[in-house]
DNA sequence: CGCGACGTTGATTTGCCTCAACGATTGTGG
DNA sequence: CCACAATCGTTGAGGCAAATCAACGTCGCG
């Protein structure tokens, strides 16, 4: 069962009852897309929110300058959301490209609200989830104040070393916030 | 009333019912707090989550190093909460101290884990609150990739003038992750 | 008053970027 | 399947952003 890793991650973060996680889990749809597409381009409304299950996404966005941050990459167990455009309709300012060929599941807008509404243990979920994320967040940005690119770049490796195995050096310095010349240097050097 | 803005506060993010938001409010408990006090302190467990009413704080945290790194300032209206160590409980990495005399209004960990358990809506509160939060986090990433410590000094000061003009430039630049000599050369410049 | 924290300034060094050139790898159309 | 283009990775020269170290003036505070 595809749903059985949703499932899994669900039950990690809060208790619920099961029959609640069927509901909720009900709707999310399977959704497949290959290696370059996107899944939401920068510009566009989001409309769902999504659970990986195979493959990789790079979230990134692209500002007037043209510089273009990588915030994240998505792999198995991850989710693919954009709160700001998902909640408050409005234009994007990520895109989500697929890596690789991938699954996801996907739940969209107006179930979501509907889950919210209905299921209580839903918004006790998301509020676990955002809460955890932003403890993440706020990791990254003291490492970035206090590490040299050099040591967040064998930091990644470290931690996320089967994500960091399926990206180019080019995508990797995207995420570290330096050029791919620089990155090249760095390698070189340990 | 010192609940007001508390309540005004609550009602910006969620639809609440009045009695809700006052039994919610009631488990705050006003606390002052004197100039260069802490209210929290690397190593200590958090047991309690703060919001602002009166001053300003600043939430640093010290790493192996002796790098000191400012995560944000919270002056009015603002929440002190530490989500990692007040959730599980484990010795905290953030200090928050008072930069000028404060007032606070505060609830214990149980009283807040017993509203998330007693009024929905609570978890629905601290939900939007942790989003916006989220989105906040990934802009400030992004600015700190994309842009020079000048235009980000800039940034800071348009945006938030009545905290900037609390804070000393020390304070300042461990904000912005710079050496407070630089910050100098900085304000030479412009 | 005198001490300690803050702010400024200059000289030097380091981390990282820009630009440019060149192999290596991957992708694509015929 | 090959030929070619496109993208990726590497390397070097030079430059800019920011750190480091050190000296000195200033201010608030006991």
């Amino acid at each position: 069962m595809s749903y059985d890793l949703l499932k899994q991650h669900i039950k990690k973060n809060i208790q619920i009852p099961s029959n609640e996680l069927d509901r909720m889990c009900s709707y999310f749809k399977p959704f497949g897309i290959k290696k370059r597409d996107f899944l939401l381009q920068q510009g566009s409304i989001c409309k769902f929110e999504g659970f990986v299950l195979e493959g990789c996404f790079r979230i990134f966005t692209t500002d007037k300058k043209g510089n273009e941050s990588t915030l994240y990459f998505a792999a198995c167990d991850w989710w693919l959301m954009d709160i700001d455009s998902f909640m408050n309709q409005k234009p994007s300012s990520l895109n989500m490209q697929a890596l690789e060929d991938s699954k996801v599941l996907m739940i969209e807008r107006k179930d979501k609200l509907a889950l919210y509404e209905t299921i209580p243990t839903v918004e006790k979920l998301f509020r676990v989830m955002s809460q955890n994320a932003l403890i993440a967040w706020q990791r990254l940005l003291v490492r970035n104040h206090s590490e040299t690119a050099k040591e967040r770049y064998h930091h990644f490796l470290e931690v996320y070393p089967n994500i960091a195995s399926k990206l180019t050096d080019k995508q990797i310095a995207s995420y570290l916030g330096i050029t791919h010349e620089f990155l090249s240097k760095i390698k070189r050097q340990a």
